[in-house]
DNA sequence: ATCGCACACGTTATAGCATAACGCAATTGA
DNA sequence: TCAATTGCGTTATGCTATAACGTGTGCGAT
């Protein structure tokens, strides 16, 4: 899924994701947006929804927020299986990418006959920075 | 950490969760509960908290939900790190565990001198029965 | 052209998940 | 005995997410 030109609740939604530093729930970026019209939920989670399907953006299960892609250039979608570690001290988050590690949780779903359809990798914990 | 003899309260909410078949919500096993003097979501927050820490119960972060351990007689917390395999359709959930991925990722974790305290992998899909 | 459809949007209301803050009781160990 | 710890119960509240309704707009098919 490739992005499509995003509407104008969608890029005020993905701009605000990427100016911010670390991953920002629902609720704070409809806070961040009320000056531009923004009132309500909905129009925040439809636009992530979006976000989320173009994979410019990542959800974060562990924590309930959403953070920009870490190269919303390419399509994240096709790098595999996207891995984060999120900081609980600062908030940063790190994404990557493991070809091995897809290829283990494969191999174990193909074993099961199990039909992935979206995996969660989050390693919460702290920062090189915050651990010192 | 090893389970020490569970608090009225935790024995409760683990029973609920080993009979249960699947994931339940912190609010469903509420509701289950209510019969035995249970009437606030606290009471079983606090118990989940604990069994968590004991080790004898997951948290499905991707849905919300707990389940108990799929081998509570052993310490899971020294398996390492505990995947699941969460359908979509009938809310089964496998767990299981692989050291490879195990490596991979604490490989990747020391390369950032990152401080893993928690990691959470759980694959969301249609199990085998529900695929067909 | 205009009808039908898909889609984005706005609003109100509500559902679902989780914790704060208070106080009480029982246990333990110095 | 006193202080510290832990579990428990209750009320209130906060955070996260979606249901259901209606509006407007663009666009292709007939």
């Amino acid at each position: 899924m490739n992005a499509p030109a995003l509407t104008k609740n969608q890029a005020l939604v993905f701009e605000v994701l990427e100016k911010a530093d670390g991953p920002l729930s629902a609720y704070t970026i409809l806070d961040r947006l009320r000056d531009h019209g923004f009132r309500a939920p909905l129009q925040v989670y439809r636009a992530l929804e979006k976000l989320l399907e173009y994979g410019v953006v990542h959800r974060l299960e562990s924590i309930n927020a959403f953070v920009a892609c870490a190269h919303p250039d390419q399509n994240c979608h096709s790098h595999g299986i996207v891995a984060f570690a999120i900081c609980e001290s600062c908030g940063h988050v790190m994404e990557f990418h493991d070809h091995e590690v897809d290829h283990r949780l494969m191999d174990w779903t193909r074993g099961k006959k199990f039909k992935a359809e979206k995996t969660t990798i989050e390693i919460r914990g702290l920062c090189e920075a915050c651990a010192a």
